[in-house]
DNA sequence: ATATAAGGAATGAAGGTTCATTCCGCAGGA
DNA sequence: TCCTGCGGAATGAACCTTCATTCCTTATAT
């Protein structure tokens, strides 16, 4: 939960919130949790230590929000543009592109994202899919369709989601680390694949 | 380094170092980095906290030197029965089978990587494949070979290895989290669904 | 003037490392 | 065979650093 402020009016409060959160996002992304101490955030937030605390009940609490966030926007992002009723090979490339798009394009939430699983937080996240909710029923409609019209191979779901989202997610990561350099005309071939995987 | 004992004919030395690997082994591939303290290393292992500094110089080295062991068995794990002469087809399967049928029976050390590589220790291995030197020299021949031959698709190394170890190593965690149940059936079609995303 | 926000030094808990001490096995002399 | 002295191995309490959190003071706005 966060704490409610009383000036809510103001934008300062907020400008403050976000730079507070800001902060938090870049060092746990770039320097993992051990290299993110509450005082280093405050720092680079630009406020003091102690006011950290007026945003947030805890340590806990400010990296659970972020992570909440980040996962939501995952969710918007792959949902934008959605083409609902189409074929279930377009709706899959949209998904797709749109998750390897939009991760490349802010390395920072797929590496706190990483950091965030491979944590004490991401515990109680273990027993599910490597996002959230909202976006687990929509894809896993889709996956379900596509399995039963004898699209896809007969496989589990989780093995499906594995053959699909583990590569791309590999491959975002090679990209942030200049290892590869990702364009469209890649990723659609990536993509590609990971449909041949899929496919009867 | 690992320090040197003069006790190298009695087998209590050997077996107290064994016994902090084990432990230190798993309580981080069971809790994390955080949830592995020394002192809890030492008690697990039944030895007193400073005996540890005995046989390693500090967390760091004792750490490392597991992560650089694990390493070696998943190489030597792949390359045991490897069919050097055999097609393209056969040598991958083989790889990947053995991979996962070493991983899933070995979860501690599946589990104890993943740490690894999202910890401050992993820094300095961000820029390598997934596994060791070794492994890379062998597999990505076979890769290469294979799109020359255009069996593969014409892709950059880096992303074929992620078309074919992410799912891979993505099926083993779910495996050993009991979200799926793999048996030797099973990884047969999925290292089969693999190969159709890399092939041509 | 009063209440709310901000600041940052102080606090206490936790963990890695050190070191003075104890333990143990054995070599060599009686 | 038994005793004694030695040296490496083991120990764990103590130390020091790091860090999350608190608390009291100062600033600000109504």
């Amino acid at each position: 939960m966060d704490k409610s402020h009383k000036c809510d009016k103001t934008d300062k409060c907020a400008e403050k919130r976000e730079a507070i959160i800001q902060a938090a996002l870049e060092l746990v992304a770039e320097q993992g949790f051990h290299g993110a101490p509450m005082a280093m955030i405050a720092e680079k937030a630009g406020v003091g230590a102690g006011t950290i605390y007026r945003y947030f009940e805890n340590k806990d609490d400010l990296i659970r929000w972020i992570y909440k966030n980040v996962e939501e926007r995952f969710v918007e992002v792959m949902m934008q543009g959605y083409p609902e009723d189409g074929p279930v090979r377009e709706r899959l490339v949209h998904i797709g592109t749109a998750l390897v798009r939009h991760l490349i394009s802010e390395p920072l939430q797929l590496r706190f994202v990483e950091q965030f699983h491979n944590s004490p937080y991401g515990v109680d996240h273990r027993r599910e899919k490597i996002f959230g909710q909202g976006r687990k029923d929509v894809i896993s409609e889709l996956f379900h369709e596509a399995v039963e019209q004898q699209i896809f191979k007969p496989l589990e779901l989780a093995i499906l989601f594995a053959l699909f989202f583990g590569p791309l997610i590999d491959i975002c990561r090679d990209h942030i680390l200049g290892f590869i350099k990702l364009d469209d005309a890649l990723i659609e071939q990536v993509v590609g694949a990971c449909w041949d995987a899929l496919r009867r």
